[in-house]
DNA sequence: CAAATAGTGTCTTTCAGACAATATTGT
DNA sequence: ACAATATTGTCTGAAAGACACTATTTG
């Protein structure tokens, strides 16, 4: 390594997608920029890195927050650093990206820039929308938890506590943009080793035989996956 | 975004594991310090992050001054980034990871740093051997690769420009650190769209039958996998 | 010829996809 | 009973793993 007083030190920022369903959509949380650059622009929530606090550990703040969502470890994953020269206008920035993924029940909540979050269809945020390069970093988390619902139980993340397997199905087709064969699908996620962990509960919708209920198992890897 | 001047700056590294395949196994590039920390300690590839340039351009300059090899950058790829807070005794760092194949023609070369850089095999690297957590990244960087060949043509980069199905087998079996079945892998390999162009040459080992030649495709997706 | 390596064929099992059939609820 | 949803079963084809077999070279 060089001599460290040769090159000048930058800023580090850690941005945060956070992805739920909501409205049989997939949406993304984001914020609206209060002051230039990019005023009235949305961007992802983030924010400067710390001296004292590690990557993980700052995304978790930042999403705390900027969201009020306090967000289990298990289910924030680093997606990469980005450091094109010009993403920030005003100063050479890198930012390290992190996705999180939360059942729909969240709302954003209390918090310094809690105002000015929501949650948006990501349909409607594909392109050129989002200030700074976090479209390219939203478009890399999609493609990310895309691949990541075929051999991961990252599925149930998006789910409550407890849920049917028909909540799962939603939750696939959602994500993968396409409809799936409710009886191929259920023989798929039941013969997974330690996807699902049944209960003794059942829900009912009103309309047809109630669905038993599950609790996410131990795998981290699911074996055979869940081909797209 | 906050205001840029409650966060002090922090340096930005980028370390490169360069890897290939030299005498049957699996091998990186490592640097031996020469200062103070780790003096004496060997180190991944890598150095300070400069303003002018992206993260990935900076990788190759790394590669390319402490090594003389100049990669392609359809074989550098960036595994993520590192920032425990003590990951450095000296200063504040974050570093980004990056993962760099190359066929085995190569040696390390002229450069500032190239009397101290050697390849050594990942398996006389597996624990407790880099300094500061280099370790960690290595083996990210072998789950990555390790994975990798299972849905990429990634393992036509560790060989020639025209390369035998029994060389490619080779690289998997070096890599997955297990035999594979011949026959069987010639049947998938050969069945991968786009993974393997024929050429008419041959090349003879000397015994038995001469191997047919082939290039790689233009695939970046194996389909079918080559499943582990 | 034998030895060695390359490449093909065959059989069994697993799993994906299409879709039929059965089960259990509310109305 | 009927509509709606959940769950199981059946069939076909793709692909994996084991392994027998054929092909083409050198010694």
């Amino acid at each position: 390594m060089d001599d460290v007083t040769d090159f000048p030190p930058i800023y580090v920022t850690v941005d945060v997608v956070v992805l739920t369903i909501r409205d049989d959509q997939l949406q993304a949380l984001v914020i609206k920029r209060r002051s230039a650059p990019y005023k009235g622009k949305r961007t992802l929530p983030g924010g400067f890195f710390r001296q004292s606090e590690g990557l993980d550990e700052a995304a978790r703040r930042e999403l705390r927050e900027k969201t009020g969502i306090d967000i289990a470890p298990l289910h924030l994953g680093q997606l990469g650093a980005y450091g094109k020269p010009q993403r920030d206008p005003r100063f050479r920035t890198v930012s390290v990206a992190y996705l999180a993924i939360l059942p729909k029940l969240s709302e954003p909540q209390a918090g310094s820039d809690a105002a000015t979050a929501q949650w948006m269809p990501v349909d409607q945020l594909s392109s050129r929308r989002l200030a700074f390069d976090h479209d390219e970093i939203l478009a890399d988390a999609l493609d990310r938890v895309r691949a990541k619902l075929e051999y991961s139980p990252l599925a149930a993340a998006f789910c409550d506590p407890t849920f049917t397997i028909a909540d799962l199905r939603r939750v696939y087709e959602i994500v993968w943009g396409r409809e799936l064969d409710p009886s191929n699908f259920h023989r798929k996620v039941s013969s997974a080793e330690g996807f699902l962990v049944p209960t003794r509960q059942t829900r009912s919708l009103g309309r047809g035989r109630p669905a038993r209920l599950f609790r996410p198992g131990k795998a981290q890897l699911l074996h055979p996956a869940i081909l797209r």
